[in-house]
DNA sequence: CCTAAAACTGACTGAGCGCTCAGGTTAAAA
DNA sequence: TTTTAACCTGAGCGCTCAGTCAGTTTTAGG
């Protein structure tokens, strides 16, 4: 792997676990066995290397939720939303410090004063919302979902998820423990009227 | 007003907005008038500083939600929740920078390795969780609340209604017009069975 | 008024930071 | 083998920061 990869990766880690201010240059140049300028050399700032980062993160996250569905079909769009909440936990599960990312201030501040970096928040976020959405649509076609506000709803239930989700980060709550009562709840609000299961 | 107390407030508004790491010190004393000295007189470390801040945090909230349900009747535990969601976004709305503050990742981290930073952080998270707890506890026997695990329940509920007000922190989307789907899907989750308004 | 403690001051320190740069190394094309 | 450009190095620069301290001012009790 080249050592612009390996630092992109050790950045990664670092600004997820530490955050922006509190990681230093001459500990990725240590942690990847590299020099102190050769950080320098592929990013010209350390703002330039956490929109690397952020850019990184972007590219792998969409393509690991769009790739999942991809000529996939389930027999109502509710199964749908169930699927999409298991795919964001195990995502979770298994790259946790993308998400830790993402839970921090930092890229939000820097949203205000940055296009590139409103742009792939932006992007971010629509992917991980349409994953709601689109479900819901399908699901008031197939009836298995009540009419409802799409976008507003689906906002709802991806606060519902992601919260849960930081509730074990911040090690308030176990996050496992409260899987069934988070799709329960979902199930409810989603539900169509006079047609309980 | 004492100078402690005007440090403490100052310290509050900038821990809140930019973060531990990103407030000095020095910066605090130019803001309250103060020597660069006199911080270190009342409060012996930046940390010290930070654990006064939140525990003044603490007290204020605590105050806040506890007094508001004294001696208050509602005719139905779900007509509770609904007032302890509208009175979660009016103290969001006043006093922001509180709210600002425990969305930090720093407390949380800090939490791990000070026991005084975890004890404030728990009398604050049990606090907010309480408020939906007992309300759904009454509306269990009134029958105006499904029954359901009470902490995991009034968890998922904090989660939803915590998220949105992220959502709106984070200029991810405009808080006041999710709040009447907001209050729907709770209306939903906690609504005993077969009983539609 | 005197005295002593409490409150406050601001110049200073040493450590850590992002970033630069002059020079060295590597690798591939000519 | 020579050339050239891309890659890499680490000492060092200028700056900011949390925290110190010797000394001054304010406050309050006798």
């Amino acid at each position: 792997m080249s050592k612009k990869q390996r630092l992109l990766e050790a950045a990664t880690y670092l600004f997820a676990t530490k955050g922006f201010k509190d990681t230093s240059m001459a500990e990725l140049a240590k942690m990847t066995g590299t020099a102190g300028g050769t950080v320098f050399y592929h990013f010209k700032t350390k703002e330039d290397l956490y929109l690397a980062v952020l850019e990184d993160v972007k590219i792998r996250l969409v393509e690991a939720f769009e790739s999942y569905f991809e000529g996939k079909t389930f027999t109502s769009g509710f199964e749908r939303v169930e699927r999409a909440i298991e795919l964001y936990l195990y995502q979770v599960g298994v790259h946790e410090y993308r998400f830790r990312l993402l839970h921090r201030q930092y890229p939000y501040a820097l949203a205000q004063e940055n296009d590139d970096c409103r742009k792939l928040l932006e992007d971010i976020y629509s992917c991980l919302t349409d994953l709601f959405d689109r479900a819901i649509t399908i699901g008031k076609h197939d009836g298995s979902i009540v009419e409802t506000a799409n976008r507003k709803t689906a906002l709802i239930i991806f606060s519902m998820v992601d919260g849960v989700v930081r509730l074990n980060t911040y090690n308030l709550y176990h996050a496992a423990t409260l899987i069934e009562e988070l799709t329960n709840a979902c199930r409810k609000v989603l539900a169509p009227p006079h047609s309980e299961e």
